[in-house]
RNA sequence: GGGCCUGUAGCUCAGGUGGCUAGAGCGCGCCCCUGAUAAGGGCGAGGUCGACUGUUCAAGUCAGUCCAGGCCCA
């Protein structure tokens, strides 16, 4: 006589050790620590040792301050490449690295040292320079650690490293010995006081009262080609008429500057002469000036004047100045002409550049002109102010002068206020052996995500200006090149230069300061003169030639060019078009195969991110408060391609989001308690027809979300996910399930079939999840029926392949599933309008009679038994409808003509909480139904009762 | 001012080559459940597809102009 069994024990409830809270804060740190102890990085490489090599070469970011949250998603971006690649089946190295030269942090430990950086050596500086980047690396270490990438932390590559200071010398040598390089003038900002050039992020605006005035150019009327001047204008005394704040630049004056698309007026005077300036200004010009103008005798468009090869005579020099055309000149102020002195200005530089007039600025360090008229020459340009524009006046020349109160850039250590000065510069020369137009062939070859990539690096490369390299700083790697101390020559021997490069191999670049020339280049090198003393180039390069050789320096053998670089749109400016250039110079070829880019990070309102703005955020705190997975899944949620917002509300939906996958994680896990693959799972065969149906479906999603990881498009990939998660499995399929995973047999074949197809639904998911919830899918995969050979990690594993979820399921039969569906959904409409009756509360309470006609009324009858289960409801009924679809209330849009819900027939089965008439007719089990009699008869039969067994 | 880019429900996304009463998830509102329980389920309300003007039998989808915003220049 066996015991009767307590009902309660016979059910198979989920029962699982993974936590419902996710607590992420306190919990990743902890995973990340066992990461590291198991050595995770090395392990997944050495485990794909036969893999194809996929390289990611990572651009650097700029240790001067805490990560913010545009570097994060930069990161986070990166490591989904890597991840998803490695998934895929790659072997995916990742050597992060950090751009450690360079002004910025010059100017840190400057203001540090305050004001004594003169006191200290070259040497001592950049040591300063360098400890200084050290910490920042330490600290951005730990917080791109924190957001659960995988890399090479314990060795990455810094720009500051020996061996990478000796490559980058290289390649600057490469550049030298192939002729790319030359020295040039370029104006830029000086400091008198200081004597010294001054970067763009060390001038400050503040105010300064300027002299304002207006000056008359007269048209040269005997030049060679004189007859080409309109005949408005020949034979008349014509003045083009200028305005500017720095009389001093009149020295300097060159051209005269019209916009190719304004009109100009000529416009006649009371005493007979004729002022050229743009339409629109003549009539503030002749009221600044005092003149009363008469009429206007001819209309020209800029562009016009240019093509008629006008000239004007310098009022007090003997020059002569064409007019050019710039888009720059403005009509908010001024005269619509403008004085164009390309030694002291830069637009005035393009513009000279393109034109070929000389670079010219007459001044020495302190700023005092060097040569010119003996009323100015010795002076500085400031005391010339007032002596110019008496020479202007004594000359004639002067039409009206004044004082403006505007902002002008000033030194920020002095407070003096600064001038452009053109100085000696090191360029590349983009046209030399085609470097330009190879570099426009090669973007054509490399793939751009998006696709307009190519066009904005393209035209940015066609408009560029040769390459300035050289900068007048200590903390970079200097210009190797040496000057002969007897003749000036530069050494152009480039084996002795390279001796160099073994310098820095041993001590860095520092070894260009702490040694002398005759140490660092080999015995007996001579100048073609003879001389053997040389003396060492002061300027040290601009740091993006240093990040442009960045993959000269890491990629090593065949891992040169990369597959793949990713970061955000300001570098088609820089990184993109740096790291391009130098290795077409040096190796002739784009250094990588795909370049995709990031959005800009903006605030709720639309706002770009910056710490100025106060509306910046850091990805540490944003782990301390939500964790990184919730990070990685902001990530993803967005089209990284585009910009990314981030507000407080969107976590807090994100976080939403989260809890529903991590549920229905949970829910799966409960439910394969006890679930062991090699023992208890079924066959393809075997598997009902619902869930080989379920595994095929995943197949689907698993074929489009590794599409998608192929085309680096991850929100769609977490959309699908995301969708599937909530509507397919916890919505429809898990509750479904519950039926048959509570209180069927345990080891009973149609509950293994839910197991079984459970498995390999939530095997595949996590794994497609891996890349984004890098943390939690970890866990889960730790509470997850392994099998042998499944390795520690889940980012170990490989992405599920489609065929391995796909179970023979004719088309037939999807579409029979697609239909079903259909009509559950029609038929959970009626069902709430039965509660909101109160005919039902729970859906089990309900009797549901459906009729149909022909497919649908086959389709509902060789389904019959699995429609209880489908709808969740008691009991169904279906029958013929007569054909027509019924006008009558009970009929809704949808495949059944009509359905009616009742209240079940019977009593509550105390066990499944199913209505069935046959409750009570056991005298064992009085308060049960007959399936349920049915379940305990097996569960006696196996002795397999819920409770204690395994 | 110039080059390039973005603009679909409160939020995040779908909507090849023009043809739909513009979809999804979240959020929101109402309801159910209490054997996924600081969970689970159902239904519902939300959009003049940035604006305007064209092309077309037909435009979120093509063209032009404009507006708002972004990156890089000036």
């Amino acid at each position: 006589m066996t015991k009767l069994l307590d009902l309660k024990s016979t059910i198979n409830l989920p029962r699982t050790d993974f936590p419902m809270k996710a607590q992420l804060p306190s919990r990743e740190p902890q995973q990340l620590a066992e990461w590291d102890q198991y050595g995770l990085y090395h392990r997944i490489l050495e485990s794909r040792a036969n893999s194809p090599l996929f390289v990611f070469h990572d651009g650097p970011p700029y240790p001067t301050g805490d990560i913010h949250l545009g570097t994060g998603l930069n990161k986070i971006c990166k490591d989904m490449v890597i991840k998803s690649k490695t998934m895929a089946g790659f072997r995916v190295p990742y050597i992060p690295g950090w751009d450690c030269h360079g002004l910025p942090i010059e100017t840190k430990v400057e203001k540090d040292l305050g004001g004594k950086k003169h006191s200290v050596s070259a040497a001592e500086f950049r040591r300063l320079c360098r400890a200084f980047a050290t910490k920042y690396i330490d600290s951005n270490r730990r917080d791109f650690k924190r957001l659960g990438i995988f890399g090479q932390w314990e060795s990455p590559y810094l720009t500051m490293d020996h061996d990478h200071e000796a490559v980058i010398a290289s390649a600057f040598l490469t550049f030298y010995e192939k002729g790319y390089v030359y020295k040039g003038l370029k104006p830029v900002y000086w400091c008198l006081h200081d004597r010294t050039a001054l970067a763009e992020a060390e001038v400050e605006y503040e105010n300064h009262t300027s002299p304002s005035i207006y000056v008359r150019f007269q048209l040269a009327q005997n030049a060679a080609n004189g007859e080409k001047i309109p005949a408005a204008l020949k034979g008349r005394n014509v003045y083009g008429v200028i305005w500017t704040t720095t009389p001093w630049t009149i020295p300097a004056s060159m051209a005269l500057a019209f916009h190719p698309d304004f009109q100009y007026a000529g416009v006649e005077t009371a005493s007979g002469e004729i002022y050229l300036v743009a339409d629109q200004l003549r009539r503030s010009v002749a009221e600044a000036c005092g003149y009363t103008e008469l009429k206007v005798v001819a209309i020209f468009k800029g562009r016009e004047l240019e093509a008629t090869g006008l000239r004007f005579r310098h009022p007090f020099l003997d020059r002569l100045e064409p007019a050019v055309l710039a888009d720059y000149v403005t009509l908010d102020q001024g005269t619509g002409i403008v004085h164009t002195a390309p030694g002291h200005g830069a637009d005035d530089f393009r513009t000279g550049q393109k034109y070929g007039i000389e670079t010219y600025a007459p001044l020495d360090d302190e700023g005092r002109f060097t040569e010119g008229l003996p009323e100015y020459k010795g002076k500085t340009v400031f005391e010339a102010n007032p002596i110019i524009i008496n020479l202007l006046q004594s000359r004639g020349a002067l039409l009206a002068q004044g004082k403006l109160q505007h902002s002008y850039p000033h030194c920020w250590r002095c407070h003096n206020p600064v001038i452009f000065r053109a100085t000696e510069q090191w360029f590349i020369d983009l046209q030399h052996d085609d470097l330009r137009k190879h570099s426009l062939e090669e973007i054509h070859k490399v793939k751009w995500l998006p696709a307009w990539g190519e066009d904005r690096l393209s035209s940015m490369v066609a408009e560029r200006p040769d390459w300035c390299i050289s900068r007048q700083r200590f903390w970079g790697v200097p210009l190797v090149v040496f000057y002969c101390e007897q003749c000036g020559q530069q050494l152009k021997d480039f084996r002795a230069l390279r001796n160099v490069i073994s310098w820095f191999e041993k001590e860095g670049a520092d070894a260009w300061f702490t040694h002398s020339a005759e140490e660092l280049l080999p015995p007996r090198t001579k100048c073609s003169c003879g001389s053997s003393r040389f003396r060492k180039e002061k300027d040290i390069l601009d740091v993006w030639f240093e990040s442009g050789s960045t993959s000269l320096a890491v990629l090593k053998g065949d891992m040169w060019p990369a597959d793949v670089y990713l970061e955000g749109p300001d570098q088609y400016r820089g990184w993109f078009q740096s790291s391009l250039l130098v290795a077409m110079g040096t190796r002739g070829r784009a250094p990588y195969r795909q370049v995709i880019t990031h959005g800009w990070t903006l605030d709720a309102d639309g706002r770009p991110m910056s710490k100025s703005a106060g509306n910046g955020e850091l990805p540490r705190e944003i782990c301390e408060k939500w964790g990184a997975d919730l990070l990685r899944l902001w990530v993803t949620s967005q089209d990284y391609q585009t910009d990314m917002r981030f507000s407080e509300a969107m976590m807090v939906q994100l976080a939403e989001s989260y809890r529903k996958i991590r549920n229905t994680f949970r829910f799966a896990l409960g439910n394969l308690a006890g679930f062991d693959p090699a023992r208890d799972m079924v066959s393809d065969a075997e598997l009902l027809e619902m869930d080989a149906w379920m595994l095929h479906r995943t197949g689907e999603l698993v074929a489009q979300c590794r599409a998608w990881y192929d085309a680096f498009e991850f929100h769609r990939v977490f959309h699908a996910l995301h969708d599937f998660i909530v509507v397919d499995l916890s919505a429809f399929y898990f509750d479904v399930l519950k039926d048959r995973l509570y209180t069927f047999a345990r080891r009973n074949k149609s509950r293994r079939s839910a197991q079984t197809a459970m498995y390999h639904i939530t095997s595949a998911l996590l794994r497609l999840a891996a890349p984004i919830l890098v943390f939690t899918a970890e866990e889960i995969w730790k509470h997850f029926p392994r099998v042998s050979g499944d390795p520690e990690s889940i980012h170990m594993t490989l992405f599920p392949a489609q065929l391995e979820l796909a179970p023979q399921v004719d088309d037939r039969k999807r579409e029979n599933w697609e239909s079903l569906m259909a009509i559950r959904e029609q038929v959970l409409k009626k069902l709430e309008e039965a509660r909101n009756a109160k005919v039902i509360n729970s859906a089990l309470e309900a009797k549901v009679e459906m009729r149909a006609h022909g497919k649908t009324l086959d389709l509902l009858k060789n389904y019959s038994s699995w429609l209880p289960q489908i709808l969740i409801v008691s009991q169904v009924r279906v029958g013929a409808s007569n054909g027509t679809a019924p006008a009558s209330a009970s009929a809704a849009s949808g495949p059944v003509d009509e359905i009616e819900i009742a209240r079940a027939d019977g009593k509550k089965c105390n066990r499944c909480w199913n209505y069935s008439v046959h409750v009570g007719e056991s005298s064992d089990y009085p308060t049960v139904c007959e399936r349920c009699l049915a379940a305990i008869a097996e569960i006696e039969r196996t002795q397999d009762s819920a409770v204690g067994s395994r």
